[in-house]
DNA sequence: AGGTATTCACATGAAACTATTCTCTGAGTTAGG
DNA sequence: TAACTCAGAGAATAGTTTCATGTGAATACCTGT
């Protein structure tokens, strides 16, 4: 029998087949997962009805042939902003496909890495929907432009560009991205492109080139989050297609809402809670998902990102954690010198090339945003100023942690 | 005692550097006519 | 002579290093009582 570590996970061969006979005649709780997954798109949007009006009026005048005014969308995450702007920016094109107008919708998550998440790669992706190949590298950025403009002549149409998550894109690439974008369309003669932008963060326009600010919100609108009952009722809509009927407990729906309310309205969270506790009901051969599921969903999907987060780091960011932990072992409170200290050791032991402690102090600020870390900046007075660093993982979650850090960083 | 000035140990920022991946171009080479 | 090969120049990008500057409060140092 062989049984070996494999991502996390101890991976027997023993009986194997007996296991996924078991499948068959397994009753399904599901009649249908994908609707609880984040990208579907329902037939409807609930409760977002008047954003849906608001953005379909603003969008018509396309239809017209006229240019739409450029949108910029606010809203904390799962408050449904993407899938409003999709849904009804699907219509649009349904209505314009029936009648023969020339629209183009495009949508582009902006947080993407390695599709949309510079300058380059936003233009030659969109240039890439417009069914023309782009390559990754090698070209000048202005020739891109170049293409990307003259692409969009050819086709005379009113392109609609839904940019998701644009605080991202910013923050990484600058704004001179959309200044260029909002101002392809004075030199465009025979198209016209209109712009949405959709962000989480709610003050991320403040901080924009003014121009910029006031080209691209012509049109502001805000998503408020959902409260405990909409969340109520969005589950209960989807739940009716994703499981077997009466395979749901009274109150799980609704724990599953208040949980999701109590986290701002996140609709999406509540989404994946449900299907993850579905999940553990399933893994578990019982036939109902009961109120206990939720809670071991819950720790399940923290599990499941931090464990995740850990194993796909670079080495020297998992030499990093590492030695966050080891030194946090012998110390209650540790500093980024300490664990610096240790770190050079850990690099020499493992011929890992040490990098600058200024380095691992951006290593460790990252490791503080995926919260596997908790980090925040102190005085110590005379004794300087440093980052007084804790682990955000509960205790019986470490020692995976450090067998997957030692798997990887090959120590033994 | 009360008020300033210092000082520590990093944090934070900006710019420059490195390595990798990829395109484009033009010189040199090859093979067929 | 057309097709092909291949090296070199130039770009984009991620990850770092180098250099420079910033910073909060415990202490050291004054000051006048």
């Amino acid at each position: 029998m062989e049984t070996k570590f494999y991502r996390g996970v101890w991976v027997t061969k023993k009986s194997l087949t007996g296991f996924f006979e078991s499948f068959i005649d397994k009753q399904p709780i599901f009649t249908d997962k994908k609707v609880l997954q984040s990208n579907y798109t329902p037939d409807f949007v609930s409760h977002r009805d008047e954003q849906v009006s608001q953005i379909g009026k603003i969008i018509g005048p396309a239809l017209r042939k006229e240019r739409p005014s450029n949108i910029f969308i606010y809203g904390k995450t799962g408050t449904g902003k993407t899938l409003t702007a999709t849904y009804t920016t699907q219509q649009l094109n349904d209505v314009a496909k029936e009648k023969n107008i020339p629209i183009q919708i495009l949508y582009l998550n902006c947080k993407l890495k390695k599709i949309a998440d510079t300058e380059y790669r936003l233009i030659a992706q969109l240039t890439r929907e417009l069914g023309r190949e782009i390559p990754a590298t090698g070209l000048p950025t202005d020739e891109i432009y170049k293409i990307f403009f003259q692409i969009i002549e050819e086709q005379g149409k009113i392109i609609i560009i839904i940019l998701d998550e644009v605080d991202q894109l910013i923050k990484k690439a600058g704004d001179e991205i959309l200044y260029n974008l909002t101002r392809i369309n004075s030199e465009l003669k025979k198209s016209q492109i209109s712009i949405i932008g959709i962000s989480n963060d709610l003050v991320f326009a403040d901080n924009l080139d003014p121009r910029i600010k006031s080209s691209l919100s012509e049109e502001e609108i805000v998503f408020p989050p959902y409260n405990a009952l909409q969340i109520q009722s969005i589950l209960k809509e989807r739940s009716k297609k994703a499981f077997k009927e009466g395979v749901l407990q009274p109150g799980v729906i609704e724990k599953c809402a208040a949980y999701a309310a109590r986290e701002h309205g996140d609709a999406r969270r509540a989404l994946e809670l449900l299907r993850v506790a579905g999940e553990v009901a399933e893994r578990n051969n019982e036939e109902k998902v009961m109120i206990e599921h939720i809670d071991q969903a819950e720790e399940k999907i923290e599990r499941d990102r931090v464990l995740d987060i850990v194993m796909t780091q670079p080495k020297q960011h998992q030499a990093t954690l590492y030695s966050i932990i080891k030194t946090k072992e012998i110390n209650k409170k540790i500093f980024t010198g300490e664990a610096y200290e240790f770190y050079k050791s850990l690099c020499n032991r493992i011929s890992l090339r040490p990098l600058t402690q200024r380095r691992i102090s951006d290593i460790v600020a990252e490791f503080d945003m995926l919260g596997i870390i908790n980090a925040s900046i102190i005085s110590k007075g005379r004794y300087g100023r440093t980052r007084e660093i804790e682990l955000a993982v509960p205790d019986h979650n470490i020692r995976k942690i450090t067998e997957i850090l030692e798997e990887g960083l090959e120590l033994s």
